[in-house]
DNA sequence: CTTGGAAAGTCAACAAGACTGACATAACCT
DNA sequence: AGGTTATGTCAGTCTTGTTGACTTTCCAAG
């Protein structure tokens, strides 16, 4: 891993951090750290009956209570009928609330019961722990750095969400 | 995003970055940005008949060629059943070859043929392209925090993999 | 007012890909 | 010879994604 240290560090840093071995580090770098992510929640909900997709909706639902069923589905990006299921368990075990909305009786709104948020702090804390311990050991600029990339590898869509277009009148 | 300017860079910088809100806000950059990271080549493959699962497995035989399955076991973090399920498919497809180790004859080397290294490069390229845009815009000083924070994010383990350890004797 | 389309949500059935557990085979090593 | 290691396989389960068909509700055009 000596190369180029001959060079100018105005050109490295301009030319090599897009050579395609930089970028397969990245690309590397996204798929453990995303396990690592992961891994601390995904661990606790192994424990009780819930995966993954629980947590991304129990997350969600705490940011924006009150959202409605489609507005979850476009920030989350799946089919209608896959959130359904876990809506269902959620509703059916007490961590979720699902209002009928009384402008438009069709819709329903979302709220996490007490249990519920009970549990997403669980999770969150979980996930919150591991991220402060690699912001505190990276240090400011570094996730500065860190935001502006993931924000730049978004897709429009989804930046939007990212951004908060929270608005969900109940 | 005109937050803080006024304050000290230091104060602004130690304190705010740590608050339980900037803490939620990586943890959606992480969910959004990971999406438009795999979205590009699960477009490609969901047109042939494999998924993310084979591409992982294309992705690290491409970087290190000659690796045993129980290494790309190991990196993968996945059960053999699981991994194995996979490689068949990408053996019978020819995309992939496994030769018996000259060494230890219990090993199977793995390979990827013309046709794999094809697939992978345009797998990865679509993740490359997508990966170089995010890095061109953010520039060289984020995609440095960027990288700093991901590797503090990774559980130990992962990272020792990450930082290469690849010397697999063929 | 009625009627027909669109939209929100639910139910049912299926597929991919992860898991566990048990077992087989071959090769290595003491 | 016997124990361990590396790999492959079969069977079954779980989560989570998919499509298709259906109900309820809303709204707007006739």
């Amino acid at each position: 891993m000596a190369e180029s240290l001959s060079m100018s560090r105005q050109s490295s840093e301009a030319l090599l951090y897009l050579t395609d071995e930089q970028l397969r580090q990245g690309i590397e770098a996204m798929f453990f750290a995303y396990r690592g992510f992961t891994d601390d929640p995904d661990r606790i909900l192994s424990g009780l009956s819930y995966g993954r997709a629980h947590h991304r909706a129990i997350h969600f639902i705490n940011c924006a209570p009150g959202t409605t069923v489609n507005n979850l589905l476009s920030i989350l990006g799946v089919t209608k009928q896959s959130l359904n299921r876990v809506l269902r368990t959620l509703v059916h075990d007490g961590l979720v609330e699902a209002r009928i909305g009384h402008k438009d009786r069709r819709e329903r709104h979302l709220f996490l019961t007490d249990e519920g948020a009970q549990l997403e702090h669980r999770l969150s804390g979980a996930q919150r722990a591991r991220m402060r311990a690699a912001f505190r050991q990276a240090g400011p600029e570094a996730v500065a750095g860190f935001r502006t990339v993931l924000e730049a590898m978004m897709d429009d869509t989804l930046l939007r969400h990212y951004k908060g277009l929270r608005d969900y009148p109940t």
